[in-house]
DNA sequence: CGGGATCCTTACTGATACTG
DNA sequence: CAGTATCAGTAAGGATCCCG
């Protein structure tokens, strides 16, 4: 591969790690898709309270970018008051992997520099 | 597993995670570790000009972030003028699988949300 | 060359209150 | 219940200049 063919590639593959973090970006995204995963479905409020500390401002926010991004499903349920559910797309479930290896990573990183 | 089981496990995945996150947030964290990991030593100046846009103080920002996290190596060279050479720890190291399921995931990602 | 210090702008977050 | 609106504080990032 030329200097120029690798810089291309690299590039490319820079775009591609920015494009995850960007979507796995902000505070509460992890906790949001784990509480969601976990549950299957869950509804608004309920996350609300899965996750402490989090505001229905954030919550709001964060469940938005996610949809945007095809990771989370939102449904509107015909009840009154109204109730709104959230569950994974196809595509949101096939974050499962990187969420391990974050995971595993975090472990590691935690021992390395605390542990030892 | 007990509810309480799950949830004791639950924040202690979502704590690794989010150290991962921590650690490789920052607008440019993962481009500098790909440009060290790429030509394996690498002085301050030439990552500088490897990634567009940075800025030194940003660089040098970052640098101490993952230099604290263990992640690089940083090491004076004793030239005229002082020369600075930056290297992945094996721990930095660690960070290839990461790195790789980021990169196809945000490939398969872009697809998904542009492409079709 | 490899940064540090300063100033400034914007993005992100939080708290609280309010609405259909 | 599931959000929006508003206000306000903090932190992230950029631009520029300075120093050993």
């Amino acid at each position: 591969m030329t200097c120029t063919d690798f810089e291309k590639t690299h590039k490319n593959e820079m775009r591609a790690i920015q494009d995850s973090m960007d979507v796995l970006n902000g505070k509460w995204k992890i906790a949001i898709i784990s509480s969601i995963c976990y549950y299957n479905k869950r509804r608004f409020s309920d996350i609300l309270g899965d996750i402490e500390g989090i505001s229905n401002k954030m919550l709001s926010k964060e469940l938005k970018e996610l949809e945007l991004n095809k990771l989370i499903k939102r449904t509107v349920l015909d009840t009154q008051p109204v109730t709104v559910q959230y569950e994974l797309t196809e595509h949101g479930k096939t974050l499962q992997t990187i969420i391990n290896n974050l995971t595993d990573w975090g472990i590691k990183h935690r021992k390395e520099i605390i542990g030892k």
